[in-house]
DNA sequence: GTCTATATAGAGATAGAC
DNA sequence: GTCTATCTCTATATAGAC
């Protein structure tokens, strides 16, 4: 299930994916917001417990967000279980959702800010990470080219271009 | 028509929004792939055309890069006649594409990366701008960024928000 | 918990009148 | 160039049998 958007994915996907009939769906998501609401919650979970991960380890600042850019790198591999960030598709498609999804795609990126904010001021601490002004508004700005670039990257025939297009971050803030 | 998808946007909205049915639509566009090929030229030629003057203008690069932000920035206003980048749109649906739609984005975002790094070059020759590395790497990184903060603003309940994510960018490049 | 059958709505697209 | 009428397909969703 190459799963591109919310609303390119259909109950009769999901039924030929997993094998079941389309109503069987039903019973364990009645409506489509709420099979989208479950797979952000879930998909949010499975992401911040990797980024939590991240965040407890002992690298420096500016190896955490290595790690950190990593997440998102590995999911532009083939193969991968998830071939995009699926808040980036959903992100996109945020006025087509319900009001309580749009509110969790937005609560997760307002949460991955403060992560990335968390990271940065490490690195400022530890002096592997240097930088002017807030880290909070660098984090946006880290975010939002994590989230662009992954769009990009998919339009993109050239493998490498995730990695030229991040790796400057770290020629300009790192000590 | 506040189109936030391709995949969502359909012959009887344009009906609609237009005065006409939707039949009528056909003797212009044949197929929707027709329809969403000739969106991407007309959008691609407009916005090129807003580039190259900028790229015309006196400014200096830093200049020329504040001007070129200011058109992703422009399409969050409320009431602007895109209210977003139809690229990042179509970016984020890209493998919902025919072959054709999907080369025109991928060139759309080729073409892009090479007037960001004329501007970034322009500012490393007239001392406006600082940074190591390649011009062509940094364009990337930006073009990302600026995709990414259009996609993640509109999410977002707070208005600043693209500003505060897009300025860090000229604390760490502008001389 | 999964199924068949079906309801309802909307999509893209075509035929053919005017 | 625009219309009415219609086709076909697919979508989400429900009822009710097993």
């Amino acid at each position: 299930m190459t799963t591109v958007s919310a609303n390119a994915m259909s109950y009769q996907h999901i039924a030929d994916a997993i094998g079941i009939r389309k109503p069987s769906i039903h019973h364990y998501f009645p409506t489509k917001g709420a099979l989208i609401e479950a797979l952000i919650e879930r998909y949010s979970v499975h992401f911040f417990e990797l980024v939590d991960g991240i965040l407890a380890s002992k690298k420096n600042g500016a190896g955490k967000l290595r790690e950190f850019i990593g997440l998102f790198e590995g999911t532009l591999k083939q193969g991968a279980h998830e071939q995009c960030c699926a808040m980036g598709m959903l992100g996109a498609e945020v006025l087509t959702l319900n009001e309580a999804a749009a509110a969790s795609v937005r609560q997760f990126f307002v949460r991955s800010e403060k992560r990335v904010t968390a990271i940065l001021e490490a690195g400022r601490r530890d002096g592997s990470l240097r930088f002017e002004g807030t880290a909070e508004h660098l984090a946006g700005m880290i975010l939002a080219m994590l989230e662009g670039e992954l769009l990009i990257a998919r339009t993109r025939k050239q493998p490498g271009h995730f990695r030229t297009a991040t790796d400057p971050l770290f020629r300009l803030i790192e000590s």
